[in-house]
DNA sequence: TTTCAACGAGGGCTAATGCT
DNA sequence: AGCATTAGCCCTCGTTGAAA
């Protein structure tokens, strides 16, 4: 049989691992040719394997009765009683024309010349909002994207939308270029209108400008409508699509260091301020953002649970933020003692009155940098490294996805770090 | 079969103004 | 003065396809 249907585990992206359960990936050779793979999907489930249990050579887990061996056999049966149909037709099926059929479940069509044509993927007719055309207004296309896509989200994000849309018929008012027609927008047209956003007065700060970093994002909306319409075969091109826009800078990572977090944890904080205060410590012991944190201190028999040998404290649960990956959190001794000094938890602040006590205690420990709600969290992530845990093991205290995020944003590799290392190693 | 990097976007965070 | 609102900034992860 002139084909081959083989399965591998998705590869991962970079500076990501094999989650758990995996995504498999169903790869066919026909004829020598090989497909690039596609999601295996059976019976409208993909299959998922455990990518430690995964044995490449034998092409199925080493897990007894795991149920994604059976799905495999029917899924690969399937591909090919679809290779057999083809040959009993007289064709000689290609990798294309298998995949095609065994996916989009209809015969291709067979072209004189013997090569195939697949309609479904070709020519697919899409429900198009037949208000929209090339010659529409950039302005009504932008409306007619965000009010179909954004239609379900957050309200805040439909703001974001109208926010580009309004700034965009300023431009377009302002340049004396009524109605620009989609088809008429082209990367000239594109960089000025960049270049425009950054010299505008917002009205709203008087000393701020739009960076360039935040003016490039207003046009990715605007190439995202334009890919709308290339797909919906309103637009044969998408002219801005390979633009290079200026990014954002990257910011220093700022943390405190270990005789200011003693400072803040012995600071006597009194009167309007005690709240604040609070929260930030809880912030800074256990490394959580602020919604987590307010979540946690509700709640907190919903989140902690005994170490397995019940001399300490986990602290569990899925960030807020998607996509919600989990976090445990070693309780530290302070987190006991903060509980301890108030009777429940004080009144979770308005964040605008948190951020603006976080000006009063860079005073007070005269911290030359500014200190944010965002060094909680970092100073919690350098203090676990300090005390002698792993990056990985910091990487799943502060709930990220994927080592090299900490390693990228969180963490600054110090002498102290490597040499709490040695501490740790030379107690082995 | 494994490994790699650029990029776009979601949404929390920050820092202003506005209102009472 | 203090709380509410919101424009703008930043962190973070998923998508993407091809080379090694």
């Amino acid at each position: 049989m002139a084909i081959s249907v083989r399965y591998r585990l998705r590869p991962p992206k970079k500076g990501q691992t094999y989650s758990n359960p995996h995504v498999l990936q169903c790869r066919i050779t026909v004829n020598g040719t090989q497909d690039s793979g596609f999601s295996a999907v059976w019976k409208n489930e993909k299959i998922m394997v455990n990518p430690a249990k995964w044995k490449c050579d034998q092409q199925r887990t080493s897990q007894r009765d795991d149920p994604a061996n059976e799905l495999i056999d029917g899924h690969r049966s399937a591909i090919r009683e679809v290779h057999r149909n083809q040959v009993a037709r007289g064709w000689t099926p290609t990798k294309d024309s298998v995949k095609y059929e065994f996916i989009e479940g209809i015969e291709p069509e067979l072209k004189p010349d013997g090569s195939f044509y697949f309609r479904a993927w070709d020519s697919s007719p899409k429900p198009v909002d037949r208000r929209i055309s090339e010659e529409s207004a950039i302005t009504e296309a932008l409306a007619a994207y965000y009010i179909q896509f954004c239609g379900n989200y957050a309200k805040e994000r439909k703001e974001r939308w109208q926010y580009v849309q309004r700034l965009l018929i300023r431009y377009l008012e302002e340049t004396h270029q009524p109605d620009l027609p989609c088809y008429k927008v082209n990367a000239g047209w594109a960089r000025r209108f960049h270049a425009w956003l950054q010299t505008i007065d917002t009205g709203r700060w008087k000393n701020r400008k739009i960076s360039p970093a935040h003016a490039s994002t207003m046009l990715y909306r605007i190439g995202s409508v334009l890919d709308w319409l290339v797909e919906e075969q309103l637009l044969i091109s998408n002219p801005i699509n390979s633009i290079k826009w200026p990014a954002y800078q990257q910011k220093e990572v700022i943390f405190l260091e270990q005789h200011h977090i003693d400072q803040v944890l012995a600071m006597q904080v009194r009167g309007a301020n005690f709240s604040a205060h609070w929260w930030f410590k809880l912030m800074m012991l256990t490394g959580m953002d602020y919604p987590d944190a307010k979540l946690y201190a509700q709640n907190r028999q919903k989140y902690e649970s005994p170490t397995l040998d019940g001399t300490g404290v986990i602290i569990s649960g899925l960030r807020l933020k998607p996509p919600h990956v989990q976090y445990d959190i070693p309780k530290l001794p302070q987190v006991d003692a903060l509980f301890a000094e108030v009777t429940g938890i004080p009144e979770p602040n308005s964040h605008q009155t948190l951020y603006s006590y976080l000006y009063t205690l860079q005073d007070m420990l005269g911290f030359e940098k500014r200190i944010t709600m965002k060094t909680a969290r970092k100073t919690a992530g350098v203090m676990f490294l300090y005390a002698g845990y792993t990056i990985a093991e910091v990487s799943r205290i502060l709930g990220h996805k994927s080592i090299s995020t900490t390693e990228k944003y969180y963490v600054k590799v110090t002498r102290r770090i490597v040499e709490s290392g040695m501490k740790r190693v030379n107690n082995r």
